[in-house]
DNA sequence: ACGGGTAGTTCGTTCATTGAACTACCTCAC
DNA sequence: GTGAGGTAGTTCAATGAACGAACTACCCGT
């Protein structure tokens, strides 16, 4: 991976996308991303990598412009998707289908809902009720019927993430109101 | 990666599927199994990747039913890509609308269209045309205004991809024929 | 000054990737 | 049958990345 272009096809905006989101964690860090995480601690614990890593990555992401990084000067930082970052979420429906399909055989582990009319979306992210393109911040994510339960108390970000909500909200009521 | 799961998650579908398709080259090379490569040979030349990760990288997507890997005893090897592998078209193609979308200013490096009339395809994969939802054999794959031409002679297998093509048609022309 | 929360950094170990060279098998022409 | 040429791999030393635990630095309210 490292910096353009390990994978040198200069024509393929396959590779060139995988510059950015294939290495080794990437993706995940995106999509709790997407499920509200903003916290450093809270992607490294809600992920188990390591903290190396995660700065790595976070680095990555931001100088890429897929997430900000917003620090209020009292040692409080958030990491947020930009609009690019949130035009990954084709992406990651589409590896969560795949792997829902093919490796949850109960169901979808996730099960996602226009949040104003609670339609279920199709596999385009479209209600199946009022027929509207669900732009992401109405998307209302839930367990599906795979969902298996944890074995343990959650702590407060997996009960924040495995709770019916919308995408993009932030897990952490952060103190301060109107960061969002 | 390695083994089921390094992404501990049990929880998320992404995570299953990145243990799959998550590895470094992996879904290169099922884009180039897309783009009609099928040999081991041709899978190196084509991605410049170290023939010890493409042998290891080939039996896990054997193993996970992505690929299937097809002797004829006589020194030849195919892999072509399941029906389970042709499903990972969503993930591709999403994938290279988000690069095109963000790393090709100049247009999509590469455009579908159905085969069967022409008419380019929408996001979702749907002929613009003719409305119908095209399944992956019927779309047609070709440069786009964002493609740059090779400064060198392109090989036999190069040369294949950057011609118009329908997606799975084999780029070696095998010798024996019905083989498809 | 202190305790607790936050975001990182450091560093030795382990593991994966790289790249080049090498092996093994089959086929066809002679 | 023997040798040339094509195929699909394997081997291995060197490099680089990930891991994980411990540590640093900063800010805050008391």
């Amino acid at each position: 991976m490292a910096l353009p272009s390990t994978y040198a096809d200069r024509n393929c905006s396959l590779a060139r996308a995988l510059e950015v989101v294939g290495e080794r964690w990437t993706l995940m860090i995106v999509r709790d991303a997407f499920f509200g995480v903003r916290r450093f601690g809270d992607f490294a614990a809600q992920l188990g990598i390591p903290r190396a890593v995660l700065t790595s990555r976070l680095k990555a992401l931001v100088q890429e412009g897929v997430l900000v990084r917003d620090d209020d000067g009292s040692g409080n930082v958030e990491y947020r998707l930009t609009d690019k970052g949130v035009e990954l979420w084709p992406v990651v429906r589409a590896l969560m289908g795949w792997g829902d399909a093919h490796y949850s055989p109960a169901g979808v582990k996730r099960a996602t809902r226009h949040d104003q009319d609670g339609g279920p979306l199709d596999p385009d992210g479209r209600c199946q009720d009022c027929g509207v393109l669900v732009p992401v911040p109405d998307i209302r994510i839930e367990p599906g019927p795979g969902f298996v339960a944890a074995d343990s108390e959650p702590d407060r970000v997996s009960f924040a993430i495995n709770t019916p909500r919308r995408l993009l909200e932030p897990v952490t009521p952060r103190a301060a109101a109107g960061r969002d």
